[in-house]
DNA sequence: GCGAACTTAAACATAG
DNA sequence: ACTATGTTTAAGTTCG
């Protein structure tokens, strides 16, 4: 226990205990759903704070529209600075309160990302919130900015009102009023856009019947009533200013575009139903329901045409008021207008989401690829195919299956679904749907195709730790390897052993124990391990149904317990030491032992000088924790051969395949070759 | 559903 | 005493 932690425990946090695949029945558990209401929570507190201060920028606009008209009332002529200035510094508070909430910073995120604490969905829920963040500070950036406009056209309206005195014209104000709502509605687009993009990302979940966030019509839904009311303020105290010389109030528009004669207020016409705006609200999402009396500017029996909110208690009346007071007019078209840059806003903010997108998936994709052409790790499944095909062309690019996908085709995937999905990229857990070499499947052409793919991606390699190991073992010069070595080999091969320390370490040594052909060596450099590949082949890894290593029978207690330092003594003291395992590869190579799996048997001097070559350019990129090469420095290379002969294995019943199975000449007992055997293979009798 | 293969955790032992 | 290494067992998962 101890042990792990000293060592594994410094790069990763005690969350990462269940790291690894360890981590997957954690991510099953539904710890994303721990996340997602506070991330909802927050989305709605943010709307409302959005929300609650556009009102608070127009509220401010309109007192200042109010004093300066007082003022220029009374003293028409002067000028009002102070009044100005105060009321700039007033604005203010509304953008700071935009910062409080906190961006997490690349180097937390990417301290999270490589502990990899968090399941896949808490990882996109994390970066949902980060992107939501983001949007709220460019947000305020925006606001400040709307607010810096509204200001300065504040200060134009009023010299022209101070200049132009009473005898302002009615289509100058119509042209502030017509200015100030494009600003405001401009506020009301980024809201939208917020809104839009929160509900994209998951962050809004409208449920039926939850007050306050429509999204069906969202220009209404993001005009508050007491923006509105604030509207008919405004026109009001235009009015008012303007000595209500409009007899006929009614039809004063805003002309959003044109120069035409300004109609009614847009906003008086809904002033009326200011009243029933929040059962307007209540009603939730308006999801059209294809119906006889759909239609799309009519839904909950409101009026979804911008602006208004009229209530209709049926169709018909909604269809009367359509025609009667959204015709084709000038404040129609300008509001029609007003509503296509808005759509036209949507379009470019989804475009440049989309943008966005393609960039990110590029990213992600060229960096599983960047340095080679072999970019994605080939699709095991075909691999399959391939290597028992062995003949096929170009394969199919994919990534390797992943557990929860397990209904994914097992045919070769198609180069359209080479692009990395969050779902596939950040659900490889365990070694599932491994191969082994037992089923003539060799991991060194995957292994070998796509070594730049594991070496960057955080993807956990589809191979069984034995195959891993073996490889590690067969991949060093010597063929043999210390344990920290296979360490080393595996966290500078695969970026996921790299990132996720919590658990590979101690399977690792589970399997060098637990598998028959992982052979332990020994001599007076310490200890290190050799592959028994025909062991391998056999597939005879794990000895189940062993008897327990304390049983009831002293005399085989003993033998057992011995007998691994039995091995090791026998080793030792005849002195194979490091020689052994390098012999004993060799003399399975030269033997012609056949060996299905990788060339780096087959031809053993070929492969040690790629090795050798590749160890070279390994070691510069090697990192801290590496504590050097995988070359054992105590170890000399290959030294004679000796000592090391080929004899009949005739206690092996399932030894069909290679007459010649390897063992030292080391003068022990066969009942000791390796304890692990007795059981399937003698039968502990045979070792009394 | 079953069993083999595999993974993981834990307890324990041993050597340095 | 601590740590690295190694062994063994048990429980869980995946897959054929």
């Amino acid at each position: 226990m101890m042990q792990e932690s000293g060592t594994e425990a410094t790069s990763n946090g005690p969350a990462n205990q269940n790291g690894g695949a360890g981590a997957e029945p954690t991510s099953r558990e539904g710890r994303p759903k721990s996340a997602t209401p506070s991330v909802e929570v927050s989305a709605a507190d943010l709307l409302h704070l959005q929300q609650h201060q556009a009102l608070q920028v127009a509220r401010q606009i309109l007192l200042q529209q109010q004093q300066q008209q007082q003022q220029s009332q009374q003293n028409t002529g002067r000028k009002s600075p102070k009044a100005n200035d105060k009321q700039q510094g007033l604005q203010v508070p509304v953008s700071v309160a935009m910062m409080t909430p906190q961006v997490i910073t690349p180097q937390q995120m990417q301290q999270i990302l490589q502990q990899q604490v968090l399941s896949p969905q808490q990882l996109q829920v994390l970066l949902q919130q980060q992107q939501a963040l983001m949007l709220q500070q460019q947000l305020q950036e925006f606001y400040k900015k709307q607010q810096e406009q509204l200001h300065l056209q504040l200060l134009q309206q009023q010299q022209q009102q101070q200049h132009a005195g009473s005898k302002q014209s009615k289509e100058q104000v119509s042209a502030q009023q017509l200015a100030f709502q494009q600003q405001l509605l401009q506020v009301q687009q980024v809201q939208q856009q917020h809104l839009l993009n929160l509900q994209r990302q998951g962050l809004l979940t409208i449920q039926p019947g939850q007050p306050g966030l429509p999204m069906h019509s969202l220009t209404q839904a993001m005009i508050p009533a007491e923006l509105q009311q604030l509207w008919k303020e405004v026109t009001n105290a235009h009015v008012k200013e303007e000595h209500n010389s409009s007899s006929n109030n009614g039809h004063r528009g805003l002309d959003l575009s044109s120069p035409a004669p300004p109609k009614n207020p847009l906003l008086n016409q809904h002033a009326p139903t200011n009243g029933q705006y929040m059962s307007h609200k209540r009603d939730g999402p308006t999801l059209e329901e294809p119906s006889p009396h759909s239609h799309p500017l009519y839904g909950h029996g409101v009026c979804k045409w911008p602006g208004c909110e009229a209530v209709f208690d049926d169709f018909q009346s909604f269809l009367k008021h359509l025609n009667n007071e959204h015709a084709l007019d000038d404040r129609s078209t300008a509001q029609c207008r007003v509503q296509m840059q808005v759509v036209q806003q949507l379009e470019l903010q989804l475009a440049k989401d989309k943008e966005r997108l393609q960039a990110m998936m590029t990213h992600l994709h060229v960096k599983s690829t960047e340095p080679k052409a072999t970019p994605q790790p080939l699709n095991l499944v075909s691999n399959v195919t391939l290597s028992k095909s062995a003949s096929e062309a170009s394969p199919p690019l994919s990534l390797p299956q992943t557990p929860t996908t397990p209904t994914a085709p097992l045919t070769p995937l198609s180069q359209t679904h080479s692009v990395i999905t969050a779902n596939n990229l950040h659900n490889v857990g365990p070694m599932r749907r491994r191969y082994s070499e037992k089923y003539n499947m060799p991991i060194s052409p995957d292994l070998s195709q796509n070594k730049e793919f594991y070496m960057n991606a955080d993807v956990r390699p589809p191979f069984t730790y034995a195959s891993l190991i073996r490889q590690a073992i067969l991949e060093s010069p010597e063929k043999q390897l210390t344990l920290n070595e296979i360490y080393n080999w595996f966290t500078r091969m695969f970026a996921y052993f790299r990132r996720n320390a919590a658990t590979w370490k101690g399977a690792v040594r589970t399997n060098l124990s637990l598998h028959k052909c992982f052979v332990r060596v020994e001599d007076e450099c310490g200890s290190f391990w050799t592959v028994d590949d025909e062991e391998f082949k056999r597939g005879r890894h794990v000895q189940r149904g062993r008897p327990r290593k304390y049983a009831a029978d002293e005399n085989f207690d003993e033998l057992l317990v011995q007998s691994p330092a039995l091995v090791k003594n026998i080793q030792t003291n005849l002195g194979y030491g490091p020689t052994l395992s390098a012999a004993f590869q060799a003399s399975m190579a030269e033997n012609n032992i056949p060996l299905y799996t990788t060339a780096s048997i087959g031809s053993p001097t070929l492969n040690s000088l790629a090795n050798a070559i590749r160890e070279e350019m390994n070691g510069a990129m090697d990192h801290g924790n590496s504590n050097g090469s995988d070359s054992s420095p105590g170890r000399s290379p290959l030294p004679a051969m000796h000592h090391i002969s080929v004899k009949e294995e005739p206690l092996d019943p399932d030894d069909h395949e290679g007459p010649l199975s390897l063992v030292t000449t080391a003068n022990h007992s066969p009942d000791f070759d390796d304890h692990r055997d007795y059981e399937d293979e003698q039968g502990p009798d045979d070792m009394l």
